[in-house]
DNA sequence: GCCGTTTTCGGCCCGACTGTTTTCAGTCG
């Protein structure tokens, strides 16, 4: 874990520790809030903390969470926590992860039936007792039963190559909806995080009785959460047989951009426009930006007052409103995207950029397309150039060529181009970089190669410093072009290594070797906090993103990589596979 | 605990839904 990441947890759990001491409601915000900050900011946190007035600068950090920050820095805890951990029975942070239970709910069955954990939790449901608190009845216990069985603790984040699939479906089976004109996946699906918590669909309608009674009746909705007239929520069991929670709201025409805009998120983005209305007289919720009625005091919300919206149609019409552009959702993460917002030229990178695909494997080793197969498939999709990097020697069981092997198939590769006219198939490899940084082939048989991949495949437990080393030697080796996913990570199932990527960044830029966010929807490794730090840290970084081809439909799996970059920032020039043939085989040649 | 084109004090984003209430607190996003 990042120390970003770790500092982001504690002050997490600290909010979380407040809470349920019956803190300050503000103060235990601020704790959260700074949080999230420290959670996407890009830089590291302890070289921010070195300097005072940069930590103090950042939104949402005052005096005493710099304090605190630095304590973190300096010796890798902080004292207020430590405190707040004697006071509270740390099995209570479980308790407040079951769903339906919040701080009021847990400090009540700490403080009055002695509940210090999920087991204790249990107990008091069994024998009743719970029911003598205040406002706690049959449903209620039932809700928190049913919860405790699939406890958000246990469900780890859906990972986008499942959730964006499920929420297609979702959209397509509500677009042959009676009174619904409009359909889209909102939340962080949309946004195209790595990993989703639940999927948010948003349809247009003016009448969403069909819509919710269509959404409540799905075959694989496993139970109900909440349905009322403009919200449901359900549980799925996936294809998979993974639980997924999946929320509909339905709104006018009116509202509709306003909604989008809500439900896009993120959380601290949409805060942020908020704030930013109320700075300039008006207020925003998910209705509309509505003028601050002056003077009298005012009942209700303004919608509700039948107030005509500054803007609501669309999510341009708001931003506009507010003096801004319209903001990729990529990039609404509340990280810094409102800040100068003159100074944006947002013009993210797009699916159709990409003009070549430079990870690939054939039959030679685990892949299912022959070399003609898969440059054929390659052109269909428009590229002009494909790259045949089947894996090398240290893997045997995904098939990697021994050094005969691979001079065999540089001779294939060869063959093949007269077969498949109108692309350019490049003979590369992906070279494993074993655990001391050196490449698996020599460097003759290396420079017989058009284009070599190097990556990481075992060895994945290295600490950082050492993974680090290791990786730097590839990027700096003269004739490697692309650092193939560089951490090694597989979402939800093993972490991978922790390198300095910005030592990683500097050297690549340096050295004219390209990083690389892996597409395929189980790695997105290069991460999008890593693709900004690595664009952050020098003009010169390049970036390639490539589907790891082992069959024809791992093609499709460019938009993973796209999403990612985009949420890193990444613009067309900074991405090798945009570049036209010329250029991009020029820079391959420039390593020879 | 943070912050300032109303403010260095007194605010702090806002609405839907549920279950328990006889008017709303708690949770969630």
């Amino acid at each position: 874990m990042s120390r970003n990441a770790e500092l982001a947890g504690l002050l997490q759990q600290m909010a979380d520790l407040m809470e349920l001491t019956g803190a300050d409601r503000f103060r235990v915000a601020a704790h959260a809030r700074a949080s999230r900050t420290v959670d996407s900011i890009t830089q590291d946190i302890d070289e921010l903390a070195d300097d005072r007035d940069a930590l103090l600068a950042v939104d949402g950090i005052g005096a005493k969470m710099a304090d605190k920050i630095q304590e973190f820095s300096r010796t890798g805890r902080i004292g207020e926590h430590e405190a707040l951990l004697q006071e509270v029975p740390p099995g209570l942070l479980g308790v407040m992860d079951v769903p339906g239970l919040g701080p009021k709910t847990v400090r009540l069955l700490w403080k009055e039936l002695g509940v210090e954990g999920v087991d204790d939790l249990k107990r008091v449901i069994d024998d009743g007792s719970i029911l003598n608190l205040p406002r706690m009845g049959e449903k209620t216990v039932a809700n928190i039963r049913d919860a405790l069985v699939f406890a958000r603790a246990s469900a780890e984040r859906t990972p986008l190559g499942v959730a964006l699939p499920a929420a297609l479906a979702l959209v397509q089976r509500l677009e042959g909806v009676k009174g619904v004109s409009r359909v889209e996946y909102a939340g962080s699906v949309r946004r195209g995080r790595a990993t989703i918590g639940d999927v948010d669909i948003l349809a247009c309608a003016e009448d969403g009785g069909a819509a919710h009674e269509m959404f409540r009746a799905m075959p694989e909705v496993e139970k109900v959460l909440a349905s009322g007239e403009t919200k449901t929520s359900v549980r799925l069991l996936t294809s998979r047989n993974k639980r997924l929670q999946a929320d509909l709201r339905t709104v006018g025409r009116e509202h509709y951009g306003a909604a989008l805009l809500y439900f896009t998120g993120s959380k601290e983005h949409n805060v942020r426009l908020r704030e930013r209305a109320i700075r300039m007289g008006m207020t925003l919720n998910e209705y509309g930006l509505y003028k601050e009625s002056k003077g009298k005091k005012t009942e209700g919300s303004p919608q509700s007052r039948g107030e005509k919206p500054v803007a609501s149609r669309t999510e341009e019409d708001i931003y506009a409103a507010l003096g801004l552009p319209w903001i990729p959702p990529e990039l609404r993460e509340g990280a810094g995207e409102l800040d100068h917002p003159a100074d944006h030229d947002f013009g993210l990178i797009e699916i159709a950029d990409i003009k070549a695909e430079l990870h690939a494997h054939t039959d030679a080793s685990d892949g299912r397309m022959s070399i003609v197969e898969l440059a054929e498939r390659a052109k269909e999709r428009g590229f002009h150039t494909i790259a045949v990097t089947d894996h090398s020697k240290s893997q045997p069981i995904a098939g990697g060529l021994h050094p005969d092997r691979l001079r065999e198939h540089i001779e294939h590769i060869h063959a093949a181009r007269s077969r498949v006219k109108g692309i350019t198939i490049l003979a590369g490899s992906e070279v494993d970089i074993l655990a001391d940084g050196s490449l698996d082939y020599d460097d003759e048989l290396l420079a017989k190669l058009d284009i070599v991949v190097a990556s990481p495949h075992a060895a994945l437990k290295q600490d950082p410093d050492a993974a680090t080393r290791r990786l730097l030697r590839a990027i700096a080796h003269p004739l490697v072009h692309i650092l193939g996913h560089p951490t090694g990570r597989l979402i939800n199932r093993r972490e991978g290594m922790s390198p300095d990527i910005r030592a990683l960044a500097l050297a690549a830029a340096e050295h004219g070797t390209a990083l690389e966010i892996n597409a395929n929807w189980m790695r997105l490794d290069l991460r999008d906090a890593h693709v900004r730090m690595a664009l952050d840290i020098s003009p010169d970084t390049l970036i390639a993103i490539d589907c790891d081809v082992h069959s024809e439909s791992d093609f499709d799996q460019l938009g993973f990589g796209v999403l990612t970059a985009r949420r890193g920032g990444l613009t067309p020039s900074r991405c090798v596979n945009t570049w036209p043939a010329k250029k991009l085989h020029a820079w391959l040649k420039s390593k020879r």
